[in-house]
RNA sequence: GUGGGUGUAGCUCAGUCGGUAGAGCACCAGGUUGUGGCCCUGGUGGCCGCGGGUUCAAGUCCCGUCACUCACCCCA
């Protein structure tokens, strides 16, 4: 048997219309804050994302799927989304016409991570994008608009985390107070630890050992070190949250993965993944555009992870699942064939009709009606169709009624 | 990449001291010549993850391996 890839998914009927729903939500919400819709490509040269997550993060190093084509140019599978959106928005010159643009993109991502709960090899991301705006109230938009959607999907169980990563005025002169405490302090690190306090320091922050966290205890804050500008920024945002009543958590130790991130970062935490707790996470990228190659263009945006929230809003899903209509007892091929015309002519007007392709009794056939949650059940046989006329039956009345063969199609279209 | 847990029917799982492979649910059929849910009866469905070893005999014991899963790591 061929299996499918490690990490990879199948969404089965049942549980895809939750997706559906999810993305429906979603799609609604973008649409009513002047969101539009972009779509880019599943594959893009690798520089891209070299360029822009950066060369030392764990998911350009280790994480990517990158192979050659038949010409020998590497390319990646997309491990994220804000890098192709730039990469459009500068290709195509979007910036010309309206420098300010709001888009959103649903789709799959790809990571060769060890799968575990709500991490896959493939995996969703609902993003959203601000580009062209520096004001703090475009990142309060979006962390506004995360919190709505997980209300509109009640999901409950979640919370909003923020922090500012400074800006290259202030982020330098903080890496290098913390890589002195960090020197001071390193006899108590991981051994993980050790190894990234020279590299990316900021990564220690958030380190989940306990012995790490004691250690870090007493280590200056970010927060301590805006310039004027970053702090003003950080300040704001804060101040428009409570505005709108928005609840949220400022929390130092907040660290993007990704090296294009300034200023304002948020994630969106629930108690209900295990350990992997960001359903959402983003946050502002003020200098990606420029190291991309286009204009000095400030951006903020978010990425939902779409699995992970499929999992937590499943704990309060309804039944979204479709019954039919009407469900066609046909007996004998000739019968079959004649009901399988209604059946055409209905599905055209929009009823959901079903009926049986093959030769069943018609105790089965009401069983399957009933497992498929028929409202009404239409019983043609050759009795009926003798006399002219057919049986409707409601299944949940019990109730049966004749109905003359030529007004058949006309009845059930206005009963539906 | 590193650990722990789990692999038996489509699903959830039993399987004792090593002795012919089980249940519930689901599915199909019959009980009712042409009427669903409940009930009764019967039926379909298994390389017991895979490979090797010990043994008269292995789902069971031993070794290896693979898969799934949770966690580390990382992130959405």
């Amino acid at each position: 048997m061929i299996q499918l890839i490690k990490g990879f998914k199948d969404i089965l009927p049942g549980e895809v219309e939750l997706w559906q729903e999810i993305e429906k939500t979603a799609r609604a919400l973008f649409e009513d804050f002047g969101f539009k819709e972009i779509r880019i490509p599943i594959m893009e040269r690798t520089e891209l994302f070299a360029k822009s997550i950066g060369e030392d993060t764990d998911i350009v190093e280790k994480e990517m799927y990158t192979f050659p084509d038949r010409k020998g140019e590497l390319i990646t599978l997309r491990p994220e989304a804000t890098a192709s959106v730039c990469r459009s928005y500068i290709q195509h010159k979007l910036y010309a016409k309206d420098p300010v643009r709001k888009f959103y993109t649903i789709g799959p991502m790809f990571r060769r991570e060890r799968p575990q709960k709500g991490r896959y090899r493939q995996f969703y991301q609902i993003n959203a994008e601000i580009i062209g705006v520096d004001s703090p109230l475009a990142d309060v938009e979006l962390i506004f608009i995360l919190l709505t959607l997980f209300s509109r999907l009640s999901v409950s169980d979640v919370a909003a985390h923020i922090n500012s990563l400074g800006c290259p005025e202030c982020r330098p002169e903080f890496k290098t107070a913390l890589s002195g405490f960090l020197t001071s302090s390193s006899g108590n690190l991981c051994s993980d630890c050790v190894r990234r306090k020279d590299r990316n320091p900021l990564r220690v922050l958030d380190c989940k050992v306990p012995a790490c966290r004691t250690a870090m205890t007493g280590a200056p804050s970010i927060l301590d070190h805006l310039c004027p500008a970053c702090n003003e920024h950080f300040e704001i945002v804060k101040g428009a949250l409570k505005a709108i009543n928005v609840p949220f958590t400022v929390d130092k130790k907040l660290v993007r993965g990704l090296d294009y991130y300034t200023r304002t970062t948020f994630e969106i935490q629930t108690g209900e993944l295990g350990a992997q707790n960001a359903v959402a996470g983003g946050g502002r990228y003020d200098g990606l555009i420029k190291a991309l190659g286009g204009p000095d263009t400030p951006a903020t945006g978010f990425a939902i992870g779409f699995d992970r929230l499929a999992e937590i809003a499943d704990l309060n899903r309804t039944d979204f699942a479709q019954t039919p209509d009407i469900y066609i007892a046909a007996l004998g091929e000739k019968n079959r064939s004649l009901v399988f015309e209604w059946k055409c002519a209905w599905g055209l007007e929009g009823i959901k009709a079903d009926m049986e392709f093959g030769d069943k009794s018609l105790k089965s056939q009401m069983k399957r009606a009933h497992r498929l949650g028929a409202k009404q059940v239409l019983i043609v046989g050759d009795n009926e169709i003798k006399q002219g006329a057919v049986i409707l039956r409601d299944m949940t009345t019990k109730v049966q009624m004749s109905i003359p063969i030529e007004d058949v199609v006309e009845k059930i279209i206005e009963r539906s």
